[in-house]
DNA sequence: TTGTTATGAATGAAAG
DNA sequence: CTTTCATTCATAACAA
């Protein structure tokens, strides 16, 4: 199991046993070296922006966001760069709730092309969201933000629990009435 | 809180340690668990793929794996992606372990990149490892559609004509679906 | 029960 | 953008 925690950082005691971040606001403000752990409160406001239809920031927005969310914990902006980046590609990764009709005891046709992209059956947090895709979304007004102003955008609670979308209504029913037994390796 | 499902599970008796050998109701048919377990038979294939030299399946694969596994219970493409994910990585982390040789035990810290490819610069480290594995294994001869190349040649230097685009105003909040939340997006 | 191990799942980071 | 890698989180299976 934990072999050799390999890795890069230095990490030179058993820092693996701590950890335990879930379930409530892990600091993340310094930890360890090791990548960066968004607390609560970064991924909700990630998740919102993303959910007005951010998909791609701009390296303005980017550093703005960033900034803002630098105050609920270490961040950087190469970390939102990234946040959107996978964000973006693992919602549609997911959205692919293409029914490959395996269970289909009709020999269907080749489709034209059948999608070659990665793809779960995966469901999705209720998003009645028109699909509006905003690419540049008009974030913070330039007039900087002071110490006290961010101060303001404190408050709040810490919501338990990081974000966990990953649930999905098993779609394949019942197991189809048994297929040519032992196949083992033989289709390979 | 509401980390999707997980949790209750009727855990449908031993699948992993051994009987499920004969097809009938192992945890797969109707068990409506949060997390998927393999049966020893699941297990037995995907392992003899593994060492067949099958490491990285192409969407494919996972495709067809999956459908020929879903006899032995139930399974779904993600699962056989994650397997082999998993697989790969814990094999190649236990061979890491043993890497550390007593020859040198000078520790080589990795430099902290600062830099920017917009913010910071992905540097270039290594492209080492001459991985000698089959990266692609022909699985059920029965139809080796290949799918064609899709787009490969596409994107490219496409984002700054987004981002210029993108100007347009946009209203706080009037295009936005008011956020249920408490949301502390009024900078945007 | 509690503690440990094995491994499914998720995701930050990065390569391609 | 797509795909892969590395690390971590969560939990079923198991041992004591």
């Amino acid at each position: 199991m934990d072999e050799g925690v390999s890795g890069f950082c230095i990490k030179a005691g058993a820092v693996r046993a701590a950890a335990a971040a879930h379930g409530g606001g892990n600091g993340s403000t310094g930890t360890k070296c090791g990548r960066w752990n968004p607390t609560t409160e970064q991924v909700k406001v990630l998740t919102e922006l993303f959910r007005s239809g951010l998909r791609t920031p701009s390296t303005d927005q980017i550093q703005k966001i960033s900034t803002q969310l630098s105050f609920y914990g270490k961040i950087e902006s190469k970390n939102v760069f990234y946040w959107f980046q996978n964000h973006k590609a693992r919602e549609r990764q997911k959205r692919r709730k293409v029914s490959m009709d395996e269970n289909d005891p009709v020999f269907r046709r080749e489709d034209k092309f059948s999608a070659s992209k990665r793809f779960f059956e995966v469901n999705q947090v209720t998003h009645d969201q028109p699909e509006r895709v905003i690419e540049t979304l008009q974030l913070f007004p330039l007039n900087s933000l002071d110490e006290t102003e961010q101060e303001k955008l404190r408050s709040l609670h810490a919501n338990e629990y990081r974000e966990t979308v990953g649930t999905f209504p098993y779609t394949m029913g019942s197991e189809i009435d048994h297929p040519p037994l032992d196949l083992r390796l033989s289709f390979i």
